[in-house]
DNA sequence: AGGAGTTAGATTATGTGGCA
DNA sequence: TGCCACATAATCTAACTCCT
């Protein structure tokens, strides 16, 4: 069986470096770092944001986090006892980050993330000693940071939906931007290349070894995902076989909450063959949400004088009924737009929700996401050239690993 | 006869609801 | 998750009709 356009793929230099990674590397397109289904990394990722959330500056001044490995694992909905082993990788990956910020007029800093982390199987402890260079870039941007984006990530309940995500915001990020379309990128996927991909097929076997058949399919210049799928590998590695119930269970579900709670919208297309129309691939219609949004909007509203200011405070300490600090009511206070009313009705909100592991994080993400027409989902650098999106930010990291990789194998 | 355009019917897949 | 049953859909192909 044979896939009609399908595009291409990966280098043997890509192969031989991802032999010391997990699967979903392995099959990594050229120039894009997939991560969704490189559990590895996908972990690494969300470790990452959420030891992001927790940064606290040291004694001396060093931003520091710390993460339990029975937190990450309830946070992140991850079972079994692996964890453990898992953060061994990822510690390993972590410390080798480098983080990239490119400015409007071309001048650039480049600096590692991370100067120690360590573990401790006791406790179950890790501590992550990021570089104290970047503390401007990571403790200052805690608040909007954690709070835009780490419930949208953190929020899908389906595991399908974060790894599409990724796929497809980590190809539109690479895409060029058109002008003619926009803010809109088609991306295709054949059906079993996708199934790989998101891990509905796996190419390793339960004592983790890969088939030779298949790796050797996997060094070949153009892969031919279909014959993987449907010839090489085990039936008890695949699930969702059938296309109807991957459709039904895993695109859909996954497409339906990414539209829901992500800031893409997706859409996509069946691409057909053959007799019965047999679809071989997807054609998807990623938009960003929120790319249009006239900077103009942000401005109209003044920010209020000291007196003023000092007075919202009050206020939005008196709303909310826990301790918090006067720097994450302002940082509430600027969200909102210095609207109390939006933060009277976002503490609502939340008052009403179970398990909200970040109040001031959970109350921003809803005053931005929920109730504003141009929600933003802007990180702030210290300058505003330095500003990126979240999702940019995590995939520059990702590029940064990813070109550290490929110098390591030079 | 040979080519182009149509079309009915065959063939193969998918969409859905539902159940274990 | 997997799979069955029934309904529906998409595409292919051989046969058929025109036309030059």
């Amino acid at each position: 069986m044979f896939i009609k356009g399908r595009e291409t793929p990966m280098t043997k230099n890509e192969i031989a470096k991802s032999e010391k990674t997990m699967f979903p590397d392995i099959l990594k397109k050229s120039n894009f770092l997939i991560s969704s289904v490189y559990r590895a990394s996908l972990l690494e990722n969300k470790v990452l944001a959420l030891a992001l959330t927790k940064v606290r500056l040291s004694d001396q001044g060093r931003p520091v986090a710390t993460l339990r490995t029975k937190e990450i694992k309830e946070v992140l909905h991850v079972t079994g006892n692996a964890m453990g082993t898992y953060l061994k990788d990822v510690a390993t990956s972590l410390a080798g980050r480098t983080m990239f910020i490119e400015s409007a007029d071309g001048s650039f800093k480049c600096m590692s993330l991370v100067g120690v982390v360590s573990y401790e199987s006791g406790s179950g402890t890790m501590e992550i000693k990021f570089e104290p260079e970047i503390k401007d870039y990571i403790y200052d941007l805690k608040a909007n940071f954690t709070m835009l984006n780490i419930p949208m990530m953190l929020s899908f309940r389906s595991g399908w939906s974060y790894r599409l995500y990724e796929l497809l915001s980590s190809r539109a990020y690479h895409s060029k931007y058109d002008k003619e379309t926009g803010n809109v990128f088609h991306i295709k996927y054949g059906v079993s290349e996708i199934k790989l991909h998101l891990g509905t097929v796996q190419i390793k076997d339960d004592k983790g070894k890969i088939n030779r058949d298949i790796q050797r399919e996997l060094e070949k210049k153009e892969i031919d995902y279909d014959y993987i799928v449907n010839e090489l590998v085990h039936e008890k590695l695949k699930s969702f076989d059938k296309w109807c119930d991957f459709k039904r269970r895993v695109l859909d579900v996954a497409v339906n909450e990414i539209n829901e709670k992500s800031d893409i919208s997706v859409k996509y297309d069946l691409m057909r063959s053959g007799r019965g129309g047999k679809i071989y691939g997807i054609d998807f219609e990623v938009t960003k949400k929120d790319m249009n949004v006239e900077p103009t909007v942000e401005e109209e509203v003044p920010t209020p004088d000291d007196v003023e200011l000092d007075d919202l405070i009050d206020k939005v300490m008196d709303i909310i009924d826990e301790k918090i600090k006067i720097s994450q009511a302002k940082a509430l206070l600027k969200v909102a737009n210095y609207d109390i009313n939006k933060i009277e009705y976002a503490y609502e909100l939340a008052c009403k929700q179970e398990n909200i592991r970040n109040l001031i994080g959970w109350m921003t993400s809803a005053i931005q996401n929920g109730y504003e027409d141009n929600p933003i989902h802007k990180v702030k650098g210290q300058a505003p050239e330095e500003t990126v999106e979240f999702d940019e930010y995590m995939e520059q990291m990702r590029l940064e690993h990813f070109a550290n990789m490929e110098k390591e194998s030079e």
